[in-house]
DNA sequence: CATATTACCTTGTATAACATAGTAATATGC
DNA sequence: GCATATTACTATGTTATACAAGGTAATATG
């Protein structure tokens, strides 16, 4: 079903945000794996298919935002990939959260102006 | 002068959000040209280049969001492009700033999760 | 008359979201 | 025991936008 507006818009607008989103997560949970952040994400309101979460999350790995390792399971279930904040990642985070929220403040301010 | 995190970050999370302020800027002011609306961002410190503006500028006309049309100067003064809102364009702002301030909640929420 | 300012346009590049399709292991129902 | 669902990750190709860089043209100014 497709909305009033363009969709494609909508995706244009998710770029860089969804990044910004996992790091805030992974702040938040320590550790995590992709299934889980898509489901947290998904109760956030922020559904994302697999094919953008799971090279978003390479690129953040690549980029040295991310550390990972591989988690076999003990007994049972499917290996999962465990995505940690790096000290980079830690370290930038707080700085791109700041022109985020700058960039949010000025169209707040748009919105005001007469 | 490099910033801490990844510029090329920045400019991606730009995508789409500044179509949004271009309409929200159209709102205000019934009517606008592209050098009044580059000078009217950067006071809002959302500075933007030319080579993204005009370029937005015409993407979103050809769209239908936005009706243009020249205003050749009376007298002195180079002719301008004038841009307004459409009625298409008036009609979907409402909704792509719903879909906007949904995204940020959902961030802020994920701030919050523990 | 050279330079600054106003004003717009064009081309090429890099990148992220998404669609789509695939692999593989475990769990569940019949 | 076998089909289906669920968990979990990967890979390829398309599309769209921000931006750099460079260009055109008219008016204003020292």
């Amino acid at each position: 079903m497709r909305s009033e507006f363009d969709e494609k818009w909508l995706s244009q607008l998710r770029k860089g945000f969804l990044e910004l989103c996992v790091l805030v997560l992974l702040e938040q949970r320590k550790s995590s794996y992709g299934f889980e952040l898509s489901q947290l994400l998904e109760q956030a309101n922020l559904g994302i298919t697999e094919g953008t979460l799971y090279p978003l999350l390479n690129r953040m790995h690549k980029n040295g935002w991310l550390d990972s390792s591989w988690e076999t399971p003990t007994e049972k279930g499917h290996p999962r990939r465990i995505y940690k904040l790096s000290k980079t990642g830690r370290k930038q985070l707080p700085a791109m959260l700041e022109a985020y929220l700058n960039h949010h403040s000025s169209l707040l301010t748009l919105k005001e102006m007469s």
